[in-house]
DNA sequence: TGTACATCAGTGAACGCGCGTTCACTGATGTAC
DNA sequence: TGTACATCAGTGAACGCGCGTTCACTGATGTAC
């Protein structure tokens, strides 16, 4: 990892404990899970009495956060990173896009499953995200993934055939729909939207069975298989 | 609840017990979450001295264990009574009786979120769950899943459009379905099952996704609407 | 270039709390003759 | 029906461990004149 170095020899120092801290916390996630992350076990590795993290972090939950942001943007580069792999390469269909997007989360959470537990799993009981933190990092993956469908919809010039007919879709969503698509300037129809989010969701259920073990073990030899097809129907259902 | 009168005074009494246990463990949970379950918080509960506990069951582990079982039960429980009233009931598809096992599925987690957690959520560091306790109990709702699906198949004389050809289907994968229907005495050709599986993971994705807060506060104002628009579509994928 | 002051990193002790698990024990409830 | 014994529920103390957070403090590093 390239590090500028900028500001003062005293900036910079705090800015290495920190990501220092960071890296210690995301070890301690490994092993105990969120909940059981401790202020004090980082001051212990960092070589540091316990009271001297307060320095650098101001609570326990503010550790938190800074592991959910370090954490949605590693899946989010490697998402990005799979994703314009892809649209350089000979078969930069839109099909293949998000076949490099699912198997990119997929790959990430099974290399890093106490940091996707982190983000996917359980809330960390008593910690709130703050939003304010975490709502763009943690929207990397859907925006990669809808900017690919509307890509498949622009060049065939509209929805396939759609499920639910624009007039058919309850008012509620439509409205959702409506605000969610300037907030974010996407340019795609209820249905696609929706369809989107379906694939979105579904893409986490069967990350997330795999990684913390729904299916029980030996149920299934060849996880990346199961894992290939899946991607297949969703991409189906995403009209790609 | 009904309870049937059984054996000594004794024995009765600590079914009591342990059942009443039981009871406050899951309180805990909705507080604290699985990690933070403990025996000396349960034991002052019950209003007994915290090594009491130790009569009733072996460890921590052995609760964490009856209260998986007793959740896995009580969705399945839900699961069966909703589907079981859609088959009586005058539109009695299967499509009819696979939104009955969503909505059922989506409530009860609506309703017990940590005890969902406790089941489809991050595991719970350092714990086991011990396969011959859980397994039955944990794969009710996709045997429910199956069935509807079979008999979908079995109405029409056999899948409809397959998308992976029986002899495209790789060979990890169809010798582990070839297993799992005999295991389970399921008649359903490779792809129905492939796509049962993906629309069980799938179910739960939005299931978790709403439950553990993914969509952010007011994203979707109606999240009901958005899951049935979802059920519609993982019901065409699964060719109900 | 040198000095006075301010900033900051880190210390060490303390507060008050929680946990799982073991162990020797008391007393009540059941059982066998 | 009465007595001797076994079983079991629950007690209370202890072991050894962990945690988050505060607070007054020492020393080193920077900054302004």
């Amino acid at each position: 990892m390239l590090r500028i170095m900028t500001g003062t020899p005293r900036e910079r120092a705090r800015a290495e404990t920190i990501s220092e801290i960071v890296r210690i916390g995301r070890a301690h996630l490994v092993e105990s899970g969120p909940a059981a992350l401790s202020l004090r076990a980082v001051a212990r590795e960092l070589g540091v009495v316990s009271s001297a993290v307060y320095r650098y972090v101001r609570n326990r939950d503010e550790l938190l956060t800074l592991l959910v942001v370090d954490a949605y943007n590693e899946v989010g580069d490697a998402v990005d990173a799979a994703v314009s792999g892809k649209t350089d390469g000979p078969d930069a269909t839109c099909r293949a896009s998000f076949f490099a997007l699912g198997r990119a989360v997929r790959m990430w959470a099974l290399r890093e499953p106490s940091r996707y537990a982190l983000l996917y799993g359980t809330p960390v009981p008593g910690y709130d995200a703050p939003a304010e933190h975490t709502n763009a990092p943690g929207t990397r993956v859907i925006v990669a993934l809808v900017r690919i469908v509307a890509g498949a919809h622009s060049d065939t010039g509209g929805a396939g055939t759609a499920t639910v007919e624009p007039d058919r879709m309850p008012t509620a969503l439509a409205a959702d729909f409506a605000r969610i698509r300037g907030e974010y300037g996407w340019d795609l129809q209820d249905d696609a939207l929706a369809r989107a989010v379906l694939v979105w969701s579904a893409l986490f259920g069967a990350v997330s069975f795999e990684v913390f073990g729904q299916y029980g073990p030996g149920t299934f030899t060849d996880p990346a298989a199961l894992f290939e097809l899946h991607l297949a129907h969703l991409a189906d259902v995403a009209g790609l």
